[in-house]
Formats: structure tokens, C-alpha cells, sequence
DNA sequence: GGATACATGTAAAGCGTTACATGATTGC
DNA sequence: GCAATCATGTAACGCTTTACATGTATCC
């Protein structure tokens, strides 16, 4: 149930229609929870319809959404709530196991590919985090931002780590294969 | 699509029958792809009408299937068939992000939390290594699943030091709001 | 023979994704 | 006025998850 929370924190920070939060998510929360149009839109609808969001009185099609005091009091309750990290799901990782089984054919190229892609995604980070972020003196709010950030730094360092090994492991000549 | 290749992959290995497999994945592929057994039979019903594998003739209620060559053919094409990786999503980094909105009270707790399921989680992986790897002269075979099982060591390692980060930048008396 | 575990499913709900539909506004 | 864009949805599908259902073997 991260969805609507997601929701609510942006609605929170600033009032907004549907589309509009839409594309603010696509700038920042959808780093480590993207959402689509129409998957805001439905919880839009049933945020509203559970008495945490209300529209503002509005002039023509947009709609605009405000958070009402539950809809605070359910985001500060959520963000102490327990709640289990996701299972992993790496269809990378199971291909690995796959090649070990049927052979590891065409594979290097699909690690390169993902390399670049997580080397991407790094780089994308570490801009924002040199335009956003100075190294001290930051006010809460920007520390717990700047923590997220780096979480993202960190993890995708660690893809790009674990391709280059894996890279360099399959470009080694099998021991016991090989020299005979 | 991952789910009938990580089926293919482990009945490759050993022909078996619903029950067995989805113990079978349970045991290893889990950690990358975890699957229950509804899902496991509902998949193996697909592959047998998909002509990817077949039942073995049997006596009782258990059915074993076996992989037909065309199933083999089919994952061999999937190892090197790019897919991109599933977008990032962790409820975790998402509620970091509302507790920059409405305050992190009760956020430690659950970061503590979270470290020691990653702690045992990273532990049961570093078991498993001392277990069934030994440090060199592997086969080709035992050394992709090393490669995974280093995937997700590194992985675990990173949200091990990355919340080990943020408690301590939590606990930390905020530069502004505090010192006057 | 009765309870327990084994084995194979069905049903329904939620979330995410893709494709499509519809009306209003704006630019030219 | 017409096209493109903006804005708000609906529809359908697949995967995951939880709960439930049903029959069979095994243990004591």
C-alpha cells in the first residue's frame, strides 16, 4: 500500500490535479516508486472516496486535490507502520542461474547492457545530488531527502560493481574446461 | 515473463512434480524470484499447453513434468534475450521521503528494523557460500551461481551500511533547528 | 479408522501496465 | 477552423497474493 502514501506526501507538499501530480511523482518519487497516470488517477479516486483528500472547488476540467487533516494523520501513522521490505525480483540474477544451466550464450551482451544502464541511472543521481544537495548544514528536511538520494547512489554503484565482476568472470577461461 | 523461465531452469535440472518444484525454488530461487505454489501450478499448465514441457506418465495424484527440447530452446533464447531491469520500487526510500514532509517520528524503529532483516538476511547468504563454494577452481556452472550468490551478498551489504547511514544521520541533532 | 500431512488445484482481490476513449484548451 | 496538446478517465490483461476447496496417502 505505498501508493496512495506516495500520493498523499506529494499532495501534501503541494496541492494538485491529476496530471500535475502525475509529473511531479515523474520527477522525483518514481526514482524508487514510479506510478502512471492512470494508476493516480484510480487512487486519486479512492483517496477521495475514503475522506483523505478532498477537490477544490474548481473552473473547468482540471481537478485539483488538497490533503485534509486524516489523510496527514494516515501519512504520519504510515511512516512508523512496519511494513516488510518487497522480495527481491531480478530477472537478471535468475538468467545468471538459467545460463548456468543451459549455458551462458549471448549473456555478456545483456550484462554490458544493464551496466550502462545502471551506470546511467548513477550518473543521473549524482547530478542531481551535486545541483540539490551542499555537503553540510542541510535542514531536516533536506537531510532525509539527501539520505533517499543516496540511497539510490548506493545501490546502483553496487549494480555497477556486481556487472563488473560478473563481466570479468565470464570473460575468465574455465579451469577446468579450458586447459587441456 | 521470469516466472516459467525460472520454472524451465529448475525442472532442467531435475524433473518434478508441482509440489516438489515449488519446495525446490523455494530453497534457492526464492531469493532472486520467490513463488508460491499456486502460482507454480497455474505456470505449469501453461508451459505443458505451450508444448514447453510434458507430464510424465504417472501413478496417483502427483504429476511430474519434464522439460521437452523445444522448453530447452526457449530458455536458451531467453538468457540472451535483453529485458530491462523492473524499475526500483522500496516503500522504505518512499517513507524517508514523507517523513521529509510530516516529520520522522517512529522512523528509527522501523530503520532498525529493516537492518536486521538485511543483517540475516545477508548472513544466510555468507552461510550458503561457506557452504556449497569453494574459493577457486570452480566449475563454469558453480561459478555463475557464485556470481549470483555475490549479487545478492553485495546487495544485502549495501542496504546494511546505507540504513546504518541513515540511523546515525537520524540520530544526529539537526545543525539548524537545534544548536540555539 | 481418524488425524495429519501431502498434493493439486480454484477464487477473488489488488497492483501495475498497455491500449484506448473523450472532452477541453491552445496555437496557428 | 483545425491540429495538437492538455486533461481526465475506462477497459482489459497479466502477475502476485491470500484465502479457500478437494482429494489422497500415511502414521498411529
Amino acid at each position: 500500500m505505498s501508493l496512495p502514501h506516495a500520493i498523499l506526501t506529494a499532495l501534501i507538499e503541494k496541492p494538485s490535479s491529476g496530471l500535475e501530480l502525475t509529473r511531479r511523482i515523474d520527477k522525483s518519487i518514481r526514482y524508487f516508486w514510479p506510478a502512471t497516470h492512470q494508476q493516480v488517477y484510480r487512487e486519486l479516486g479512492r483517496l477521495e472516496e475514503a475522506g483523505l483528500i478532498r477537490a477544490l472547488p474548481s473552473s473547468g476540467p482540471r481537478k485539483e486535490y488538497e490533503v485534509l487533516p486524516a489523510g496527514r494523520e494516515e501519512l504520519v501513522a504510515w511512516v512508523a507502520r512496519p511494513e516488510d521490505p518487497k522480495p527481491l525480483r531480478s530477472s537478471l540474477l535468475l538468467r545468471l542461474r538459467a545460463a548456468a544451466v543451459v549455458g551462458s550464450d549471448g549473456l555478456a551482451a545483456e550484462l554490458e547492457r544493464h551496466r550502462a544502464l545502471h551506470q546511467a541511472q548513477l550518473e543521473e543521481y549524482l547530478d542531481i545530488e551535486r545541483r540539490d544537495f551542499t555537503p553540510r548544514s542541510e535542514a531536516e528536511k533536506d537531510r532525509l531527502q539527501h539520505l533517499v538520494l543516496q540511497g539510490g547512489i548506493s545501490l546502483e554503484s553496487h549494480w555497477v560493481s556486481w556487472l563488473d565482476a560478473a563481466l570479468a568472470e565470464l570473460a575468465r577461461p574455465a579451469p577446468h574446461d579450458q586447459p587441456r
